[in-house]
DNA sequence: AGCGGCAATGGAAGCGCTTTCCTGGTTTAA
DNA sequence: TTAAACCAGGAAAGCGCTTCCATTGCCGCT
């Protein structure tokens, strides 16, 4: 048995009986070809087990059809989801995508004077970067577009959530309950060479609104720690000592949140009573385990940013633009009387 | 300004007033080219800043040029080693690497059959898996050549270390020594998914060994826990539950040995007199630590890989090739008493 | 001197695509 | 009815390389 030889266009364009000019219209979906040719082409494909040759396609199209995305990491929740997104996006016009995970501040610069800019790249999404931390508030020095993801920039187009906005959906959600108003303040640095203001945009939302509302959050109220469950613990360990229950605590991440949630249980405190906890980034395990949160629209804001990104590739030369987000308020068990939990159980 | 197009090999061979396929035959570096015109021909690509488009050249070629690596995992030392070495080799013949850290196991048959492996890569190198754990012994599902690494396949052409010779090592070295032998044993079961039988060829090399020195290690010398430092500290006070000092003790891997030293030292006992603490891995801390171990020869084992993979894709069809790489044994203070240490501080 | 052989090199063909140009047929407008 | 406009799609010209084949000059041998 011969190795069987991989199709290429020509088989397709002979069996479908067209030329391959329109195979390849067909490929890139782009182009006008009339409905009914392109359901031969199609079958012709389909029945070959035809797969083009990306190489060949960058070599003639003189670009890479791939893009990168530069992100501090990726084994998190919130970067998979914002991949997923991209990708959903990109996979539509048959982009590659290079994942770039930084850890190092260096790695940028070297990975922009490097070849693979050269031929990888037709376009490059930034995660959760600022630019000034990246060059100083420098255009980035490289002739590619960029568009920023999940941190809005003035020079460059951007995609991002409204963090404030759901700092003060926060405020509002719990200022009508009885109690004490509590929140938990993230230090900004996750990881070394990586700071991100996310959670305190959050919180300023969240005070400022509170302040708006004529409850203004006391200093003592707010306990700082790592962005980490044991965190979530130690700060409503903290609030316990300051007054008697009821206590609302708003934990500006999700994974606070447990630690807090966990902590009260501990403590015999009752739960959407006599503290209520508000999360922040709709993890999915926040739904079995009844905690209130903010869901974020982080795929449609990944989708965002890799169409603004083609744009700008396939041309398009406007101003940057900002394109906002807005998080969702979920209310589960964590904010209110488990009344709701037995009704469902019925 | 213009956009400055990449010089392509054209503007090369005219700069070096030779023809193109000369250039080419610089680029592969294999041909024979007079040093003179070589020297040429390399002057002009550096006085253009030339660099080759790997696309073209995997359209020209008709290959890829990329070999994947399937590997369970890659933030460790040793993994960083190993791909190290395997991308020495590699540069060379300026092919690339694709990673795939597994991490499941259901990955792999997807990624056999994806459209990556149909056009991405010319070979596969897979690195601490058993055949008979990935596919029930059975010859991978794919026509590219394909070589194991750590791991010995009589099937396949594979490049290994001898833990069981390491383990003889150790005993060998440990024998002499006054006072009881002790010894880890490491579950096999690193991660879901993952089993390795690493850990239990050096044990096996070990007691072997020790057995034939007319040192039997009675079972209840071996204390079993996971790989953590803190499994190394278990062990320890578990040993001195047993016997008085002093203690010789086979760690299998220096993660372990950390935490035994670590607890050896919490316990107050003299590490190189009244224990002895062997590791197994050549971690680059052990130096500073002053812990013996036996170090591994990660990235001649990935470079082997890597050759024999070129040269079977390069046609080469002998039968399953095994390289055998021997760890040697480093001495250091956690194994001796401290008067080297004094002596080196002078 | 004449020849085969070989090392070094130029250049054309071709890899599988995209894209441009152009044709022939059809529609629209006058 | 005719010209202008338009549309689908075929053919051909590349994209930047690798590879093969042909050519050249040079050597040593008879």
């Amino acid at each position: 048995m011969p190795p069987k030889r991989k199709p290429t266009i020509h088989e397709v364009a002979h069996l479908a009986r067209v030329g391959i000019g329109t195979v390849s219209r067909v490929l890139n979906n782009n182009a006008a070809v009339r409905p009914e040719t392109r359901a031969r082409v199609q079958a012709a494909m389909d029945s070959l087990g035809y797969r083009p040759n990306p190489h060949a396609r960058r070599v003639a199209g003189g670009r890479s059809y791939t893009v990168s995305v530069i992100l501090p990491f990726v084994a998190t929740e919130f970067y998979t989801r914002l991949v997923e997104g991209i990708e959903r996006v990109l996979d539509q016009e048959r982009y590659d995508i290079a994942l770039f995970p930084l850890l190092s501040r260096g790695r940028l610069e070297r990975y922009l004077e490097s070849s693979t800019l050269a031929y990888q790249t037709d376009g490059l999404i930034i995660a959760s970067y600022d630019l000034t931390e990246l060059f100083g508030g420098n255009p980035l020095p490289t002739d590619r577009p960029v568009v920023f993801v999940d941190a809005h920039n003035t020079h460059y187009d951007s995609a991002y959530i409204d963090n404030y906005l759901g700092g003060s959906l926060a405020a509002a959600y719990l200022a009508p309950f009885k109690g004490d108003i509590f929140a938990v303040k993230l230090e900004e640095e996750i990881d070394r060479a990586f700071t991100n203001t996310v959670f305190a945009e959050r919180l300023n939302g969240f005070s400022h609104k509170l302040a708006g509302l004529g409850r203004p959050l006391p200093e003592s109220h707010v306990f700082t720690t790592r962005f980490s469950a044991e965190g979530g613990q130690l700060a409503l360990r903290q609030f316990i000592t300051l007054k008697p229950p009821p206590y609302n605590i708003f934990a500006g991440a999700d994974l606070i949140a447990l630690g807090v949630l966990e902590e009260a249980e501990r403590q015999g405190l009752q739960v959407g009573h006599e503290v209520r906890i508000l999360g922040y980034d709709g993890q999915p395990w926040t739904e079995a385990r009844g905690l209130s949160t903010l869901v974020q629209p982080v795929e449609e804001m990944g989708a965002e940013a890799a169409r603004m990104l083609l744009e700008r590739i396939q041309g398009y030369r406007g101003g940057a633009r900002g394109v906002r987000f807005e998080p969702t308020l979920v209310e589960r068990s964590s904010t209110k009387p488990s009344r709701g939990t037995a009704t469902l159980a019925r």
